[in-house]
DNA sequence: GTGATAATGCTATACACCATAACAGTCAAT
DNA sequence: ATTGACTGTTATGGTGTATAGCATTATCAC
């Protein structure tokens, strides 16, 4: 743990808590450490806590989308969720398989299929949404609920853009 | 983008902003949800920000871990990181190809080599650094110090566990 | 000492996730 | 009528990470 015989003096102790004036010095000094580091801690508990449903996170997103917004497409939960439309395929078809939602032809628009949750895929991302919300009760415990409003607030001024799509990518 | 001819009733109609009063309605309810979308969107903008110096943001994380801690070991490296022993590997064979550390037998135990960062190693993680923050201040332009030292604080109590070694997985 | 346990650095490998390119079918606009 | 754009889809490659196992070395109990 600690350095020893050659040791450089040490670098850290420039700094103290945050970003000092200008830029970072150190690795926790970045914010995208902390939220690299926080979306890891909690994709794992969320995989943990899908794992009796047989979901995934992006299929349990992708299921919830249906839900709440039936008769969405496939691209629209594509553009909705930031994925590629190559990869929302063999999601849809698993939860196809299992009877969770139905395609309907659109009738203005015969290369849409626009997707309703069936009563199955209801309860399924009831029960899903249950789970991973109480993993977020024990991983935000220690956050009072003002906290986690804030958390969520700020975490949205990241990654919202102005225009309606989610692009992924900064500096556009 | 609207939903067609026999669309169910809106289910968002139930909660407004944030999480009611028991458990979560909506995907946008989630915290991990945010943090997801919010991670991978600095995670792009990181990757392009270290493009010109031919970095990723793990071999970067390494570097920097070298620099900040000169004398640490792989394992200790990946401790701190949160990875795989195995998978340091190959980023050390890159980072010591281009000369940005040296390895040094631990005079006291032969297994464990020391990590010292070289001339070149020290000016790359500070260029590189320089680089992610930059791109930082870009991402974090709407939101004030105050609100991302809050953020950064936020997030490290989320996947700061109280043991040293930080566990990547919850509910331990 | 000797044996059991554990840690280090490393190899090989497999899986999950994501991105790109390309395709046919369909729609809209000029 | 042709061009361009969108949808769903297939195929494919790259990346990140996890797992199993190995030889070497250190530590601890006996």
């Amino acid at each position: 743990m600690t350095v020893p015989t050659s040791a450089a003096p040490p670098v850290s102790a420039a700094v103290s808590a945050g970003a000092p004036s200008g830029r970072a010095v150190r690795l926790s000094d970045l914010v995208g450490y902390h939220l690299r580091r926080a979306s890891v801690f909690d994709l794992n508990g969320a995989v943990a806590a899908l794992e009796p449903e047989g979901l995934r996170p992006v299929p349990m997103s992708v299921l919830q989308s249906i839900v709440e917004q039936p008769g969405i497409s496939a691209a629209e939960v594509c553009r909705a969720l930031g994925m590629q439309r190559a990869n929302i395929v063999p999601v849809l078809a698993d939860l196809d398989r299992r009877g969770f939602f139905l395609r309907e032809a659109d009738p203005a628009d015969n290369r849409i299929q626009r997707l309703f949750p069936t009563r199955r895929g209801l309860e399924e991302a009831q029960r899903a949404l249950a789970r991973v919300a109480a993993h977020e009760a024990r991983m935000l415990a220690r956050l009072s609920p003002a906290e986690r409003a804030e958390l969520r607030r700020l975490l949205g001024l990241i990654w919202k853009t102005d225009s309606p799509d989610g692009a992924d990518t900064p500096d556009g």
